[in-house]
DNA sequence: TTCCTTAGTTCCTTTAGGAGACTCTGTGAC
DNA sequence: GTCACAGAGTCTCCTAAAGGAACTAAGGAA
């Protein structure tokens, strides 16, 4: 439903839900990522109602997190993601590491990761910018920014 | 809506919505981090319906990602992250820092972040959980794991 | 000319979110 | 004792969004 405009409130974590928090849409993003970049791959794929797969897909891209683009002389277009859409890619692999460790259960994780820098089957760590030292909940202070409303 | 079950889907992604997926559930979430952790506090911070609060809050309990307790002998109650939710924080802090870069503006991210272990204003950042390098959408290869549907 | 494929629209039903009034349960005040 | 109060939810009504399935449109191929 989501009436409430989350684009409005001065948090990046709403602002966030506001592009990629409808439903459906991270699952739209990741076909996208994993090479699934057409309207009938996605649907076929994710078993989404054709109506929803048109509304996300034009918010993504009004959102500039995909681009449509044609790929054939007939009217086909295809679904890329932009660089904006591409640093969402974090997000998902954030989420890939808390459901592979508290959701996976004895079957283990449905997908395994291939770090290329390193050539290891790994996951995703969230670290400090600017130490490099781990970064989670118990770690860190929050403190009114330059954005804050008044 | 969302009458689709994404806990069913072999994808942590999708089961990990299931968790946190629907509107409202992040924020609470990040309120509960702040300190925020009665109802009423959250009612009034977010601006939600009282039904859908009652309805995320059970459901995150039921998921064990907040815990429910009391705090008076009254019937009062507040909620906190488990072990469980605090390592969504880290989620929540991704969603910041794609936020703070693509959407806060001119304006400057709302909140900032004070990394206990190097004493700095600093942001998260996704890396390598075996090299230590960045890890991101165009360095990784997917992989079939041993949870993959048949 | 007809068929086929891809990419959507349209329409209808079901379900979930928003708003606000109402309830219930212990406590402390009088 | 009973009264008012505060916190934590319920309940009801309305509207908007998701699901599903059938329909449309635009080229190209047979």
């Amino acid at each position: 439903m989501q009436r409430t405009n989350f684009g409005e409130m001065a948090c990046s974590i709403a602002r966030t839900l506001d592009v990629i928090g409808e439903p459906w849409s991270p699952l739209v993003l990741r076909d996208v990522w994993a090479g699934l970049t057409r309207f009938e791959q996605l649907q076929a794929d994710l078993g989404i109602s054709r109506k929803v797969l048109t509304e996300r897909l034009n918010h993504l891209v009004e959102r500039g997190v995909l681009e449509r683009r044609p790929y054939d002389r007939r009217p086909r277009y295809e679904y890329v993601l932009t660089d904006k859409g591409a640093e969402l890619v974090d997000l998902l692999m954030v989420m890939v590491r808390w459901g592979d460790k508290w959701l996976a259960g004895d079957a283990g994780p449905p997908v395994l990761y291939l770090h290329h820098a390193c050539g290891e089957i790994s996951r995703g760590e969230l670290r400090c910018a600017h130490c490099g030292e781990p970064m989670h909940a118990g770690n860190v202070d929050l403190l009114p920014g330059p954005g804050a409303a008044a």
